[in-house]
DNA sequence: AAGGAAGACTTTTTT
DNA sequence: AGTCTTCCTT
């Protein structure tokens, strides 16, 4: 039977089922494998009720990863698993006690960016200058508060400056917004759950007798909300099974911690740890240059990856004129993989930011190679999606008012700053919703369209109402009337969006307004519905996690790029873009292309980066390189054209003077950036101490 | 209130 | 570079 499909270590870790276990997994170790056959090991041959097992993993993707290869395994029975990611189980212990957190039935997530608009409102009604308190910043310490489980009284006790003052109360009045809002954010559907759990230790036992045997993917990347939900609800049973790899925690910028792995062993005493060490999926020569970049790290458990795969193809190693020769190599070697009868879905380009795709999508799309670029940002943050979604929001919940207030002029009513100003007075006074205030001129035309709307809502499926929402508020003729290229794109974007629904009621039977709503707030990738494998496929080594494709070109590996700028002052940053490379590297099974460029216009700049440190970390050996045979010696001299030979020492109020920005002080120094003030219109710009541009006064 | 022009701003990664 | 904001004119 299926066990006979794993080796010794694999076996061992679907036989264990008393009490803790860890299993570390390197990247390519057959991980998926091991959980999916474990759970399948407990519903056929542990006779584990279905509804007792509950597997999380980190994303969207792994989940439908995981649920597609139960279903190959179990077959129909894997149906009513419970395999989701830790916000989605979130949100499903949500529906299943609003009430007793205080919430209405029609409660709605925000995304990331409806948060940022609250934050920019309060900033705005408290009156404070937007510059030196930036929404974003805000929005975003206060998302780590709560995935730290700090409260705003917590909080309060730690502030030490003005700024942390009025942090504290942003964050305050936030959460009072959302709540009256009849709102969560995505930071809440794990808080609430642990409120709850904490709160109501009824309501925990229920859980914890309903999920007897918990299973966590992807461990490394929880944070200590997830942690602590995992430990609660495990705490009973205690059949807890954490699969994870140190080497691959690449979200600690969401507060993972990936030492929640080193601590598993002090958390839950007697727990069994298992090493899977054998790699399945890459070539030794992409295996040993893996490990050649990781263990450059000094934080990190030791694992000893092997194959038994074979030499196979050396890494090949291109040095681009610039990125749009980048994205013309790469589309080459495309053709020719697919001229050697490659499938497409076997062939991946992989980037750092979601920046550098723009390239490549121009390229591919003139030499007519079909590819989809797999990330976020890509369909749901459109605007005209975002409309939509708003008029399917107000329709379910009308006390939503940053929903109102997106579309109340959308498209255009004559409905302006003062009719808003107005409005916001009377509910403020009286203390009802945006929507609840209107009582007279345009704004009740308005009203009058989503009263319709939701009385006929009653009775139609969702496409249908959203061909009404179309109709009635205008969006359509709006976009028809525009007639351009644009509008076209947007009017497309529509209809896609229609059979997004459509899909759904197809695999649903018929869905509910609510139902959708929740469900599509937590899918940021419109991909996850097409499942068309003869494409190339486009995305960032983040969401790359988990995957594995024949052949796999890495762009952009230049420093300032990859390791990223941004991580260049810290050591522990420059340490996870080095796991993240390492996640890179690992997601190729026969070829990996390395690729950068001498100079790249990126934020409409040019710059000349040299080449990332994580190539120069790669034994020589495993290298092909073919850009040319003066390569590395090319690299030397570029290094030396844009770069002082001896370390300039800086301090901070020094004079500088550089090429372009002219004459500017040194307000901040940070590793090997500082922050130079030039004068207006310049302002503080952040450059590396010894390009050759500046120079000490 | 709307539309257009000029100016400012941001540019990591995801649920 | 592209998007978002702000200000000015109509």
């Amino acid at each position: 039977m299926y066990l006979n499909d794993l080796n010794d270590r694999q076996k061992e870790a679907v036989l264990y089922n008393d009490g803790p276990l860890l299993i570390i997994a390197g990247a390519g170790a057959g991980k998926t494998k091991t959980l999916t056959t474990k759970i399948a090991y407990l519903i056929e041959e542990m006779k584990v009720n279905t509804s007792s097992i509950l597997a999380i993993t980190f994303t969207n993707k792994a989940a439908k990863e995981m649920r597609d290869r139960l279903f190959s395994q179990i077959g129909i029975l894997s149906k009513s698993l419970q395999v989701s990611t830790f916000h989605s189980f979130g949100l499903r212990l949500l529906k299943e006690n609003y009430n007793i957190l205080g919430y209405k039935s029609n409660f709605n997530i925000m995304d990331s960016e409806d948060s940022l608009t609250i934050v920019k409102r309060i900033i705005k009604e408290m009156n404070l200058d937007p510059k030196q308190y930036n929404a974003k910043a805000i929005r975003n310490r206060i998302s780590s508060c709560k995935n730290d489980l700090i409260t705003p009284e917590q909080y309060k006790k730690y502030t030490v400056s003005d700024y942390e003052e009025v942090v504290y109360n942003v964050y305050v009045r936030y959460q009072k917004k959302l709540f009256e809002n009849n709102s969560v954010d995505f930071d809440d559907l794990l808080i609430l759950p642990i409120k709850l759990f904490t709160e109501h230790k009824d309501v925990l036992e229920k859980y914890q007798e309903l999920f007897k045997y918990v299973l966590i993917d992807e461990y490394q990347d929880t944070n200590e909300a997830q942690y602590t939900l995992t430990k609660l609800i495990s705490k009973k049973y205690r059949n807890l099974t954490c699969v994870g790899d140190d080497s691959q925690s690449i979200y600690s910028f969401r507060g993972a911690n990936y030492k929640n792995i080193l601590n598993f062993e002090n958390d839950f005493k007697d727990a069994k740890t298992i090493l899977l060490e054998q790699n399945y999926r890459s070539t030794s020569t992409i295996l040993d240059a893996a490990n050649d970049v990781i263990k450059n790290n000094k934080q990190k458990k030791d694992k000893n990856l092997w194959t038994n795969r074979g030499i196979g193809e050396k890494i090949k190693y291109y040095k681009a004129y610039n990125e749009i020769d980048e994205a013309q190599f790469v589309v080459r070697n495309i053709k020719e993989l697919i001229d050697k009868d490659t499938p497409y879905n076997e062939i991946a380009v992989l980037y750092r930011t979601n920046a550098q795709s723009r390239t490549i999508e121009e390229e591919m799309l003139k030499a007519n190679i079909p590819y989809r670029v797999v990330g976020s940002f890509y369909f749901y943050s459109r605007k005209e999606i975002k409309d939509l979604l708003a008029y399917l929001r107000l329709i379910h919940n009308s006390d939503d008012n940053i929903s109102l207030l997106r579309v109340i002029n959308t498209p255009k009513r004559g409905i302006g700053l003062k009719t808003i100003d107005n409005l916001t007075k009377k509910a403020d006074e009286l203390n009802i919703s945006l929507y609840e205030a209107i009582d007279k001129g345009k704004e009740l035309v308005f009203k009058n369209i989503i009263e319709k709307l939701k009385e006929e809502s009653q009775n139609i499926t969702l496409t249908e109402l959203i061909d009404k929402i179309l109709n009635y508020t205008g969006m359509k003729d709006e976009l028809v009337s525009e007639d351009s290229i644009e509008s076209e794109i947007r009017l497309e974007n529509l209809e896609e969006f229609k059979s997004i629904t459509k899909t759904f009621e197809e695999e649903e039977g018929i869905v509910s307004l609510e139902d959708f709503l929740l469900e599509i707030s937590l899918i940021s990738d419109v991909e996850e519905y097409r499942d068309d494998p003869n494409r190339v496929s486009l995305m960032t080594v983040h969401s790359v996690k988990g995957l594995e494709f024949s052949n796999v070109f890495v762009i952009g590996m230049e420093e300032g790029i990859f390791p990223h700028v941004n991580s260049l002052q810290s050591n522990s940053e420059v340490e996870e873009e080095r796991r993240l490379c390492y996640v890179a590297i690992t997601r190729a099974k026969d070829n990996l292309w390395l690729i950068n460029t001498r100079s790249r216009t990126l934020y409409g700049m040019t710059q000349v980066n040299p080449t990332s440190r994580f190539i120069d970390e790669i034994n020589k050996d495993l290298i092909d390189n073919i850009s040319g045979n003066k390569e590395k010696e090319e690299i030397k001299i570029d290094i030396e054209e844009v770069f002082h030979q001896e370390e300039v020492d800086y301090s901070i109020g020094d004079i500088v003077y550089h090429e372009t920005f002219g004459m500017g002080k040194v307000v901040n120094i940070s590793g090997e950036l500082m922050d130079v003030a030039f004068k207006h219109p310049i302002g503080i710009k952040k450059l590396m101490k010894n390009h050759k541009k500046i120079s000490k006064v």
